[in-house]
RNA sequence: CGGGGUGUAGCGCAGCCUGGUAGCGCGCAUCGUUCGGGACGAUGAGGUCCCGGGUUCAAAUCCCGGCACCCCGACCA
């Protein structure tokens, strides 16, 4: 393609209003234009990219059996009703009126819709399994956009949909989508690592999250080298060391001493001024729990996850106010804990599991003004139950292996649920079996976000000048720049050179526009296809140049030999 | 949900404190000279200073209210 029959707008400076790199690059290289927050424009080029990665993605879909479809986006409110999600998701839904006043939402998700369609069309276990899919926009109104592409409320998804009689067979789609997804990413050069996550509000008994590795990511991920444990934070378990200099027995009591701390709330402070370690302290969370206040306790050095918390309540919680938290506990925020509540305190106490362990000192807050209560010892003094609240932290102990559990950061750019009959039981989807019993269809569902890993690979893929994409999903495979625009020869060249790699089955982009040479290695270097041809005025003695984006090293080659050596270039780029 | 920040030409910004003819760089248009790593000169186009109200002889600037966008936190009690 004639870069002049192409829209690349491509922008010399950073967006003021960028922070991910990702999201630089691609306003910069004339991927994406921001339309509203969260919403955004994908440009020509962004377009070849998604349309890349949407090919990819369809290639492995229908090689595991899947069948494209394309579902609506505007749903009556009463199927999400049914599923009981219209009343517990909040505002996350877009939700509108139609002229007859009745209630309809834009779709998250497809879920109901497709278990809508499974309990009209599928009636006989003859009829399973089925595996359904689109590529089809999701609409969420998040609470804050961010990153560019990272986090927006209007986005494209391939969601897929198993259909299976029993739980073996779910069990059979979910290791057959879970192959296709490694395929999928491995295809697109992004690297990923599989995990266990949180079912969220899809529900259901199993789920695993794919995280690309960036700093830009929201997830954070416990890894372990040794065993292969891989799971979110949000959920991954851990064995808490504990430190040296904590193990001994701090101060001997036999009972809790109160101790004044004068205007020291927190664990720093506090630790500090009684010169101990902050492990030997424990940390008091107040959290409103439904309606509820709660007391949460983790380790000192340690923090609450506050998903642990609520999975364990099994509800929603928040921290609580101020004024909450006196309340509760008869004292202000950075006094509280676990002994010394008011006697008629009902308070739900749960201490993370790593306070089980051993009959060790603790010092606490006291719940009374600027005082604090030394020799603390977990179940002597008070009785709280245990749940795993803390989020693992780098080098904790695996929960499999007891080897050091490496934390990484990275985004979320696939996921895939067990649902089980969450959806299939209330919108009545069900078939006959062998015996001519009624059964509801076990169901999975499998998503991916082709802008996210196009964020993730340009997160993974850059240096100064701009984006290194891998080959499978660049815009282009192959950019020529003509140098001089209006040099006959050149031209000759180039558009001999044009053909030729394009009948060799390369996307390529011709650069013929009248800039200077330096704009147009610029826009090159930024735009970030693998392989560059230069025709410049050696031409004339039929010479090129070609050069990989990723190594910049350039080589001159007779014209003759530039098809081969810029596909050997392209096959040897990742 | 809480906190902070920013809204001035297409983009990046200054001007605001201390009210008085709206500026700079890039980009854009025309002409000329240039032409292998974001050229130079000349000329020019381009503005609801986010919106609404108030104060004032006079508001981009001060005050009040709203909206939009961005960032941080959503635990460190």
């Amino acid at each position: 393609m004639r870069a002049t029959a192409l829209f690349m707008p491509t922008v010399k400076e950073d967006p003021a209003d960028a922070e991910a790199v990702s999201h630089k690059l691609m306003v910069r290289g004339g991927f994406v234009r921001q339309f509203a927050a969260g919403i955004y424009i994908m440009l020509p080029l962004g377009w070849r990219v998604m349309q890349r990665i949407c090919r990819i993605i369809r290639e492995e879909m229908d090689g595991i059996g899947a069948l494209e479809m394309s579902m609506p986006t505007m749903h009556p409110a009463d199927v999400w009703q049914a599923s009981g999600r219209y009343d517990a998701i909040g505002q996350e839904m877009f939700r509108l009126q139609d002229r007859g006043g009745r209630e309809m939402v834009l779709a998250m998700t497809h879920e109901e819709v497709f278990a809508w369609l499974a309990s009209r069309e599928l009636r006989s276990y003859r009829d399973l399994p089925q595996a359904w899919y689109q590529l089809q926009l999701k609409f969420r109104d998040e609470p804050r956009p961010k990153g560019g592409v990272l986090r927006v409320r209007e986005f494209l998804m391939k969601d897929s949909y198993s259909f299976d009689l029993d739980e073996a067979g779910l069990a059979r789609s979910y290791e057959m989508h879970s192959g296709a997804y490694d395929r999928i990413f491995e295809r697109c050069g992004i690297e990923v690592f599989r995990v266990e996550s949180d079912s969220g509000f899809m529900g259901g008994a199993q789920a695993h999250e794919y995280i690309s590795p960036s700093a830009a990511g929201e997830d954070r991920i416990a890894l372990c080298d040794a065993c292969g444990y891989a799971a979110n934070v949000e959920l991954a378990r851990s064995v808490a060391h504990i430190p040296d200099e904590a193990t001994e027995i701090p101060w001997g009591e036999t009972a809790p001493r109160e101790v004044p701390t004068p205007e020291k709330r927190t664990i720093e402070e506090v630790s500090a001024f009684l010169g101990v370690n902050a492990a030997s302290m424990i940390k008091a969370l107040v959290y409103v729990a439904g309606d509820q206040p709660v007391m949460a306790l983790v380790r000192g050095d340690h923090s609450l996850h506050e998903s642990k918390l609520a999975r364990h309540l099994r509800t929603e919680v928040r921290p609580a106010h101020p004024e909450e938290v006196l309340a509760a506990t008869g004292a202000e925020v950075g006094f509280v804990g676990p002994v010394g509540l008011p006697v008629v305190s009902t308070l739900r106490v749960i201490a993370d599991e790593s306070l089980q362990s051993g009959p060790r000192e603790y010092a606490a807050g006291a719940n009374k003004p600027h005082t604090h209560l030394v020799g603390v010892v977990v179940g002597r003094d008070f009785q709280p139950e245990y749940a795993d609240l803390r989020e693992a932290q780098e080098g904790d102990g695996c929960p499999q292996c007891g080897q050091s559990l490496a934390i990484v950061q990275g985004i979320e750019v696939a996921n895939i649920f067990k649902l089980g009959t969450k959806y299939s039981e209330p919108l009545g989807a069900t078939v006959l079996d062998e015996s001519g019993r009624e059964r509801p269809i076990v169901m999975g569902s499998y998503g991916i976000g082709p802008a996210r890993i196009a964020a993730a690979a340009v997160e993974q893929r850059n240096d100064e000048r701009g984006i290194i994409w891998p080959k499978a999903i660049a815009p282009f495979d192959v950019h020529i720049v003509q140098i001089q625009a209006d040099d006959p020869v050149q031209s000759e060249v180039s558009l001999a050179l044009h053909d030729a790699l394009l009948a060799e089955g390369l996307e390529v982009l011709w650069d013929e526009r009248e800039e200077r040479p330096g704009s147009k290695f610029a826009d090159a270097d930024l735009i970030g296809c693998p392989v560059r041809v230069t025709v410049g005025k050696k031409a004339i003695d039929g010479l090129v140049e070609v050069q990989p984006r990723r190594t910049g090293e350039r080589e001159e080659v007779a014209v003759g030999q530039c098809v081969a050596r810029v596909l050997a270039l392209w096959e040897a780029t990742a």
